[in-house]
This record gives structure tokens, sequence and C-alpha cells, in this order.
DNA sequence: GGAAAAATCATGGAAAAAGGGGAGATGCTT
DNA sequence: AAGCATCTCCCCTTTTTCCATGATTTTTCC
């Protein structure tokens, strides 16, 4: 029983490229192909699939976003992401909104193959040490945990605004703020707002 | 007569996509590929080629570095950069280091083979437009152009350093440090350094 | 060689953040 | 009921950033 595989990503080149490298894959047949987020649930709509390769960058929502939705919607599709190198943050989110496994972009026709007849399957496939070889990755996962409200004062700092702004625009006092701050510091364990917000952008939180 | 082209790039998916896309142009004759600089650079000693297709970001160094020397060993090849969305910033250095124009990973057929007809009769091809009629990319285009020396002071404040600290690494008086904060505060248009390094690193300056 | 851009330095004051405490009020879990 | 996390608030001091204004030297480029 051949597998069906849909792929969502905005770059033709790697479309075309997985699609070069499974076409001659006799359990794998290509049911089709998007580069944004809302054409790939109007396919879903009509068509059936039992893998799809998802591209955690889209243009119109991310991959997160998107995983979320088809998992609500289709539970029994098993969802692959697709990852380029500095963006393991998102990982860890893709697999926790449903996503059954990652290949890396620059993964092997074997890779692939094997990725997709193992979430098929039920079970996870992580190409994570194509990706440490390649590069030396700091493995991270040492992304602090951050509650909610502390997330949203971050968003706020990272947009340039004061303390005291911050108060007046959440309707809690500075020294809340300040509060907030100090813990994202120290969670972060940054020397200043500076190095804070650069490890936070490059890991996704903002 | 064919045009010799050869491919670097870490993504395997996009140099088979690419590949593909290329192997039944009677005009376009493979003559490579690579996934690093270095082999890039080994192959050339050994090899010729009319055009280069060439990621922006290669695992061991930049493709602005690699750009600027094989212009520097081989003149007479055309190099075209291959560029993923939030890379703009990148693209006018790929320029500036001799590249004769990008393409977009996303790119059809038609733009790639394009690109490559057009470069190798001496003139620049530039994908741009397809960028923005994509995706609305928000500021990006103005990202603003800093020094050298701004770019070493913005990367030791992201990395957390105070104006003291970054005067005494740099030799200079913490006077000047202040001043290329404030500059750059000025080009990026932020209210404060939390601002601006978000923005930095999104822009992929830092 | 001259203009423009970049890098250097300075003063002084207002505003904000960093760093150190401590503490009460929820609500959820065990 | 006790424990824990989260969110809330406060005080104090020191450090750092932010802002305004102006100037000199070096590098780069045409």
């Amino acid at each position: 029983m051949a597998i069906k595989v849909f792929i969502v990503d905005d770059h033709r080149m790697v479309i075309e490229g997985i699609h070069s490298l499974l076409q001659n894959e006799p359990e794998i047949v290509w049911v089709g192909q998007a580069t944004t987020a809302a054409s790939c649930t109007d396919f879903l709509k009509h068509h059936s699939t039992d893998v799809i390769l998802m591209d955690i960058n889209l243009p119109d929502k991310s991959g997160i976003e998107l995983c979320s939705e088809v998992k609500a919607a289709y539970p029994e599709i098993y969802i692959l992401g697709l990852s380029t190198f500095n963006q393991q943050s998102f990982i860890e989110k893709m697999l926790d909104s449903g996503a059954s496994g990652y290949v890396l972009k620059n993964a092997t026709k074997e890779e692939l193959l094997d990725g997709i007849q193992t979430v098929m399957k039920g079970k996870q496939y992580l190409s994570f040490d194509a990706a440490t070889t390649l590069r030396q990755i700091p493995l991270q996962s040492n992304v602090p945990l951050i509650t909610r409200r502390e997330k949203e004062v971050l968003g706020l700092i990272a947009d340039g605004l004061t303390n005291n702004q911050i108060a007046q625009q959440l309707f809690i006092s500075v020294a809340t703020v300040d509060t907030h701050r100090k813990n994202l510091l120290a969670k972060f364990d940054a020397k200043n707002i500076a190095s804070l917000i650069k490890v936070a952008v490059k890991v996704g939180l903002i």
C-alpha cells in the first residue's frame, strides 16, 4: 500500500527537489503540493493524504499554527516538519503542535524515505544527528520557560516600550513590570536587555 | 553553446530541485555540485564552469566570502546568488562581492533560466519583484546601511556588554562607543536598544 | 588632491534600567 | 491544608543608557 505524500513549502526549488527525490519510489504517491498554508488547507478539504511534509516557515502563517490546525481537523494525518538549520528552536514547538518528526532540508533520499516510513508507523522521526554533525549547533533546548505574562512583557520591551509605558498598557504598576523584567533577565541568564532580546529573537520567542 | 552550471548549497533538496528543473534544458550542462565552500573551491581547481549558483548561507563560510574569493581567482565565472526570504540584507553585499545577481529559492524554472542566461550576457539579474509580491515584506528593504565599526559595536551590545566594556575591548573611548550607539539608534529609527536588537536580529545583521 | 564618509572624542544632564532586598494575593495541584 | 507557581506591589542605590551639541582626525573614493 503506497503512502500518499503532500508537501507544503514556499520554496519551489525544495518542492521540486523532494518531488524529484521521491518520484521513482514505488511506495510513495505524490498527491500534491502547496506553497502557502491557505492552499494547503484548501487541498485537504477535497483530497486525502497520509503524510504532509511541512516547512516551518510559510508566507501566510507559521508551520506551527498550520500544524495544529491540520492535526485538529485531520488527526489521522502524520506531519513531518521540514527544517533549515537555524530553526532548531521551532522544532519542539512543531512537535508540541502535533508533528511526528522532522527532517532537515539537506537530508539524503534515504533519510527522507526513512522519515516518511517511520512516522507512518506512528513513531517519531528526528534527523537531529545530521544537524549536529554538519555544524556545531549548541544543543540549546535550554530555552528558558517563561510565563504568559512574561512573554507579553518581553514582547513590549522588544517593541521599544519603557517599563512605564508597559505598565500603562497592561494596567499594572511599574514595579510589577520591573519584576517581570528582572525575572526574564534571571531566566535567560542575561546581563541586560540587549543580550536577552538577541537570544529571545534567535530562539523564536519574539 | 551550452552553459556550464555549478551549484553550491548546503541543502541537498535545493540542489536536487534545481538539478531536476534544469536537467532537461538543452542549453544547460550540469557540471557539478557542492554542499560546502571548501568543496566548491576544490572543484574549481580542477574543473571549469560558466555560472555558479551560490547559496548565501553555507556551513563553513558565508556565500559573501566565497563569492569574493571565487571572483578573485576566476573573474570570468558569473555568480548567481540563491536566497531565501529573510536575507535581503545580505544581497547587496553579495552583489558588492562580485555576484551578478540572485534568484529566490521559490523561483520558477523560467526565472531560474532567465537568471542564468541574463548573467551569462554580463548583465545583472535580480528577482526582487517576485520577493515583494509573494509576501508583504514589512520593512526589510529599508534595512539601514551600517558601517563596519557600527556592526562591530552592535554585535558587542547584543552580547550584553556595556559601553564601558566595549570601549575597553576596542581600545576606544566610551564617548566613541556612545556615538556609534546613537548612530545605530538613528539609522534603525529605534527608540532604544531593545527594539534595535530585535530588528537587527530579525534582519540577519546579528 | 579634495570632498565625503567614517571614526574618533568630549560635556553635562535627564531618564531608564539593573541589582538588591521583601511581601501579599491568587489559583492550581497534590 | 500545604506547596508551588504566577502575578502583583514596594523601597533603595548604583549603573547605564539616552539625548543634545559640537568638534577633530582618519579613511575612502572620485
